[in-house]
DNA sequence: GAGAATAATT
């Protein structure tokens, strides 16, 4: 039971509350109290008022039948006016009970009723105090709406900022957005100044909504009002820009926190590791970690893990061994996660008896390895062509009642594949069934490559004609491993048979069918469904992928006129390109030889800031190159490490 | 009021 007492004898109790209260969400400036109005605090009453959980008058059923008066719109701000500041508070006693009240608040079904269950105290004077408290106790966004009219017609106290960012915490998670503006004016208008905690909770609300431009004019808003943003904010953007895969804003909005004077943490610290890796600035995501040392974030596992990924994700693992050397170095613990990149690195480095040596030393080390560490050393076994080893570990495994999973099974089949034993990879999909382990997409166009290479075509067609038959999605790369399967042995009508069901696509997604298409060489046919979807994709807009494909196809028919007009058009109707797209355009003019169009392209990316400027560059400077304008190359190249040395 | 890293298919 939580009962919320204030003694109110005098000005210094109550701003010398217990220490309990200081950390309660209490932060709101007190009203200033007059002296002469003290001594009715010798008159209050210590009677605990018990908030009529039997009154008639209150509960819902008993109410009158008014329609539901909850209000939907903010106040017209002609109403909006800042109350002159209280006189004569009578501050009574104040022992409620805090639980009661807001247990027959959140009974109540409009506004009336719920202002008729607080007009007993009206004129007794709760505190403010107690009034935000319950406000904060409150989650219904319409109930908090009520008591902040309430405090403010009713009781004719200032609603607080605090008190606002309450209320708007709970209109923005009901997703009532209007009214979230409505209320951010209404606070304004009545000369109540919007807090970090108020762009915060806007700003993180519409970023979780994926409005992230809504999020970040909120921020220009914080900015002009001078209103500092604090890590917690700026986190949450970087965040939500990570998720949308803007990586430019992550590195904007990280620019911003450190230009606002805020030291990120460890794990922002780790966030942008990622960030510029994703970004494929590499020099960027290493300089991090130095970056940590000298503001004193001392670098953990998990950043030296994750910038082991940038590398690994983009194939630098020599550069990923000296990261570990230097990782050792600085006696940087091991963890489960750094071991299992690392086996994966010395892996793709042939190295496998140090992936080997790793794996086997990692109980030593007090690590436990987990299903993924024994997939990836299956897979580099595998690949070293050590399938003794490879069969030996996955048997263990199962000796050893180790987990094992889709992965551990699509794996094994490959490496069966591999080592020419197609009929133990067609046992090994009996037996994860048998196992209760459902394949997924990836084993069957496994199994299909397998039972391709081995001649079993029947297999391969009837398993792929029960995939089809029974719903499942078809994946792109299963559907691309049959036709090629179907070219392996000559079969090329077969092939071509599957190509052509591709131009009625029913049951295939039609960006599937496009990307076949074209990756088949059937241009003409994959742009002409493209055409076709474009056509009643309405307001749909395919993906980047797609259009990217599909510019690279016209380029390769010389259609240019065509993807010019595309891809106009599409940012005409408000597409918007990944960088993949605008440097395949860029791509195209050069191929075109068209270096007005392509340098004016050129210059419009370079300007956006949220086009990644090192690829553009590169981009650029390999479309002089293979049109033999070796300067111009050269220039841009130059260009680009002026950049990268001014920024740093 | 938040948040970080790993495995399998053509």
């Amino acid at each position: 039971m939580c009962t919320f007492s204030l003694s109110a004898t005098s000005m210094h109790v109550l701003d010398s509350l217990p220490s309990s209260s200081s950390s309660s969400p209490f932060s709101l400036p007190l009203l200033p109290l007059t002296k002469p109005h003290f001594h009715t605090a010798t008159t209050k009453s210590r009677t605990h008022f018990s908030l009529f959980v039997t009154s008639s008058a209150s509960s819902p059923s008993s109410a009158p039948k008014t329609k539901d008066v909850w209000r939907k719109t903010p106040l017209k701000s002609t109403q909006f006016h800042k109350h002159p500041k209280r006189q004569n508070p009578l501050f009574l006693d104040h022992s409620l009970d805090m639980d009661e009240l807001v247990q027959s608040i959140s009974q109540t079904q409009n506004e009336q009723e719920l202002f008729t269950l607080l007009s007993p105290y009206k004129d007794r004077q709760l505190s403010i105090r107690f009034m935000v408290s319950l406000l904060s106790r409150e989650q219904d966004y319409q109930r908090s709406v009520a008591i902040l009219d309430w405090i403010n017609d009713v009781a004719r106290y200032s609603p607080s900022v605090f008190a606002y960012n309450v209320v708007l915490r709970n209109v923005l998670r009901a997703k009532k957005w209007e009214l979230a503006h409505g209320l951010f004016d209404e606070m304004r208008g009545r000369g109540v100044s919007p807090d970090r905690y108020t762009y915060s909770t806007l700003i993180t609300c519409f970023g979780k909504e994926g409005m992230f431009d809504s999020a970040i004019s909120w921020l220009q808003l914080m900015e002009q009002d001078r209103v500092s943003g604090d890590l917690v904010l700026y986190s949450n953007l970087i965040e939500l820009a990570r998720k949308l895969c803007d990586y430019s804003k992550a590195i904007s909005m990280f620019s911003r926190l450190k230009n606002a004077g805020i030291v990120p943490d460890l794990v922002a610290y780790n966030t942008m590791i990622n960030v510029f890796g994703k970004a494929k600035l590499f020099r960027e995501a290493r300089l991090v970690i130095k970056e940590m040392r000298e503001v004193g974030v001392v670098p953990d596992t998990v950043s030296y893990s994750t910038l082991l990924n940038v590398y690994v994700e983009n194939e630098k693992f020599v550069e990923a061994l000296s990261l570990f050397a230097e990782m050792r170095e600085v006696d940087c613990p091991l963890d489960l996660t750094s071991c299992n990149i690392m086996i994966d690195v010395y892996g793709q480095l042939d190295m496998a008896k140090e992936a080997d040596r790793l794996f086997w030393s990692m109980r030593k080390m007090g690590i436990e390895p987990n299903v993924v560490s024994y997939n990836t050393l299956l897979r580099v076994y595998g690949e070293a062509e050590l399938f003794g080893e490879a069969i030996h570990l996955f048997r263990l495994m199962q000796r050893k009642e180790i987990e094992q999973n889709v992965v551990t099974y699509n794996t094994m089949m490959k490496i069966y594949g591999k080592s020419l034993e197609h009929e133990k990879a067609t046992n090994l999909l009996k037996e994860m069934q048998n196992s209760g382990i459902e394949p997924n997409a990836i084993t069957y166009s496994t199994i299909i490559s397998i039972w391709g290479k081995a001649g079993k075509l029947d297999r391969a067609a009837i398993l792929f004609q029960k995939l089809r038959s029974s719903g499942i999605e078809i994946d792109q790369v299963l559907y691309q491993t049959m036709i090629v399967a179907y070219e392996r042995v000559g079969l090329v009508a077969h092939a071509k048979r599957l190509l052509h069901e591709l131009k009625q696509p029913d049951n295939i997604p039609r960006e599937t069918a496009i990307s076949i298409l074209a990756k088949a060489g059937r241009i003409e046919e994959a742009t002409w469904i493209f055409r076709q979807a474009f056509e009643d994709w309405g307001r749909y807009f395919p993906n980047s992928n797609v259009i990217a494909l599909v510019l690279n196809a016209y380029g390769k028919l010389r259609e240019f006129e065509m993807a010019d007009a595309l891809y106009q058009e599409m940012q005409e109707e408000g597409c918007v390109f990944s960088d993949e797209v605008h440097f395949q355009m860029l791509s195209l003019y050069g191929a075109r030889k068209d270096f007005n169009m392509m340098e004016s392209l050129f210059e419009k990316l370079d300007s956006d800031s949220n086009i990644n400027k090192k690829e553009l560059h590169l981009v650029v400077a390999a479309i002089y190159e293979r049109a033999n304008r070796l300067d111009e190359a050269s220039q841009i190249m130059n260009r680009m490490k002026e950049r990268g040395t001014s920024k740093s």
